[in-house]
DNA sequence: GACTAATACGAACGATCGTGCTTTTATTGA
DNA sequence: TCAATAAAAGCACGATCGTTCGTATTAGTC
């Protein structure tokens, strides 16, 4: 009863770091077997389907996620602070490796796929954004932002910055674009201020 | 020789349409040749290889683009008027049918599989913010905005509205999504007034 | 209308896909 | 320590992948 949950684990370690490069649907069973040193039936055991896996994967990014960026985040100082932490905790999430963040190249891939996965990434999106946007309501509260704003409209401008970056540094690995990603934000926080 | 040219053009408006829903990688041969009533084989010998085929559909969907985004914004008077074409042009194009914009989908599968597609992508994408920057280099000259601006800080910051809106429309499908874009293109505008 | 080249097709290749079943190997609790 | 159980491997399946080849059909040229 131990050893698997151990070994299933391990396997999403690896299966994260490769949907991070390929996608949820660039992986395959057998490639994933390979990487793990498991033969694929062995590993196929753990989840019954591919589409279990891919679910499994993204609960599992999930978690780090919230161990990496959302929890530590909201221990800092309500208000620009914090933003300030969020922007960073989140670039050092979607940096880290080789690969970019799973949900941004997850989104994109399944818009158009119906089913579970696409269900559960949408959820997931959804709940970062109405934590974006009451990260804003917090700096309304401490007074940093103007109560008159719109928390929602401040996720969604502040969303797209990330999601440009992402673009930039992982395809066009534009050089200076932490210090463009730094410029926006601090215009950004002056109209909300 | 004129008959293949026309039945190329047709697979690769087919084509087109498959990737904008899943992705360059997300087609397949056999799917594609079902799409068009053709056999494998026959569809096939156009491209000669898959990677010739991916990048025919690219070379294609940048014709298009140009047709329906670039070259039309470029025809109406400098300045913010062109801009708020730009947006308007950009939306139309990334919202017509089912699936979304070739290039922001491609983005994200490719960044992390080296090969000719990926570089075509990176380039078509490099060619794109550099246009963007011109747009508002072009609005510099005309009065509309500041000498003192940063016109690729502009382009990222723009082009990043973009990429948000195309995750809140075909992920989110957030049904006001439109009115934020405009009210962030207004903002965002102000700020290089 | 015949000849030639372009175009499309059918069949098959080896590889890999996701997914079952059966057997062997590890791990566990008494 | 030993039986009970969980975990992993082995093997095979039908389907589909990208690709090749030989053949048939079409098109354009004289």
């Amino acid at each position: 009863m131990k050893k698997g949950a151990e070994t299933k684990f391990h396997i999403l370690e690896v299966a994260t770091d490769m949907a991070s490069r390929l996608g949820l649907e660039g992986i395959s069973i057998g490639a994933l077997s390979k990487a793990t040193h498991m033969s694929k039936s062995g590993l196929f055991a753990h989840f019954q389907s591919k589409e279990n896996l891919q679910l499994a994967i993204l609960e599992h990014a999930i978690g780090i996620f919230a161990e990496k960026v959302a929890i530590p985040t909201l221990k800092t100082t309500a208000g620009i602070p914090r933003i300030k932490t969020l922007l960073e905790k989140w670039i050092a999430w979607s940096t880290q490796s080789t690969g970019g963040c799973v949900f941004v190249i997850a989104s994109a891939d399944f818009s158009d796929r119906p089913g579970k996965v696409r269900d559960r990434i949408r959820a997931q999106q959804q709940d970062w954004v109405d934590a974006l946007a009451r990260v804003a309501q917090s700096a309304i509260r401490v007074g940093d932002f103007r109560d008159d704003i719109d928390c929602r409209q401040f996720a969604f401008e502040f969303y797209s910055l990330l999601l440009g970056f992402h673009l930039y540094y992982k395809l066009l690995q534009s050089p200076d674009i932490e210090e463009r990603q730094k410029e926006a934000l601090e215009r950004l926080i002056a109209n909300y201020r």
